[in-house]
DNA sequence: GCACATGTAAAGTGACCGTTTTACACTGCG
DNA sequence: CGCAGTGTAAAACGGTCACTTTACATGTGC
């Protein structure tokens, strides 16, 4: 396997695990099984590490997320959760860990929540014919109260949070 | 004022700014203006300071969000979160960056959910008359998400869950 | 008036932090 | 053949970490 692709993975694991501050780089290269030398030489310093963790897990997770309808967007969800272990959104877990003071944190973690929004929005077109802001932010809403709730009440939540969008575009689209 | 309690309020505002892991023991007696053997005397060790932290906060938020109606529940949210800055659950963030390793931590954020969610099964109640797991597990699930989404979406959001949640509630009364 | 609790300031503990450096091995290409 | 590129192992960098210790100043109650 690619070395890059082996420390991301090593990274994602140990960072979602332990958190951010608390994997210190001998761990990582430990992890990855390569020196620290190399891993300077692949991603600079550790929060480029975090930033290039965090955007390639965007690019996983929204290929899993890219469907059209509801139920499927929920359906992702829990599959993701069932698999990857319940620990609220990495993205938001990286930014409040560094005081959303490193500039490449941030706006990876803005990037992702903004793409999630764009394929919400395409499923509420599917859905209901038209756009309708309200319906997708309230369906991002509850999405991010699953990924976050499913920490301390279990994947079951999801099912849930799926039930209550459909009722609420039930709601829009008969208005 | 007390010192315990400057204490408490310094490292929750060091905490909620700056991370848990990232706030040295250094800054956090300066921020208090007490010595480091003072501050161990009253909290032990760094995860006793955290644990404390979020009881404190759990006593606090849960005194302004002890309300009996879905729109009183969230304007009480929308004041929190202009008041103290919107950076996700100081729960979650805690037990996350922990990695769940530390008991004191785990159990002060399940605490403080399960106290969450018997505030709105009373809300419930009071709306529709009856008891309903789904739709208090919903409204749940929207203050959850609308905590989090605050960080990025900005405290407005919770008006969108405010409104959701009212919808919600129209529907479970009506079936 | 003396013991005691409670506080301060400041130095010291060893461990670990992120990062750089030194020295060396292997590979593939001109 | 030689050399650039890419990797390793391991030590060193200065700094910071959580936490303890030493030594000293208070005020309070018996």
């Amino acid at each position: 396997m690619d070395i890059r692709t082996r420390l991301l993975e090593t990274a994602e694991q140990l960072f979602d695990r332990h958190g951010f501050t608390a994997t210190g780089m001998d761990r990582l290269t430990q992890g990855a099984g390569i020196s620290s030398r190399t891993l300077y030489k692949h991603v600079g310093n550790k929060n480029g590490l975090i930033a290039a963790v965090l955007n390639e897990r965007d690019r996983r997770f929204h290929r899993q997320v890219e469907t059209d309808s509801v139920d499927a967007l929920f359906g992702a969800l829990e599959i993701w959760l069932a698999q990857e272990a319940a620990r609220g959104c990495l993205f938001l877990r990286a930014w409040g860990e560094t005081g959303g003071d490193v500039p490449e944190i941030a706006e990876a973690m803005a990037r992702h929540k903004q793409r999630m929004r764009e394929r919400i929005d395409a499923i509420v077109v599917a859905e209901i014919g038209r756009q309708d802001d309200e319906l997708a932010e309230s369906i991002q809403l509850l999405f991010e109260g699953a990924t976050h709730a499913a920490a301390y009440r279990g994947v079951a939540t999801v099912e849930v949070a799926r039930r209550a969008a459909h009722r609420l575009a039930g709601l829009a689209r008969i208005a």
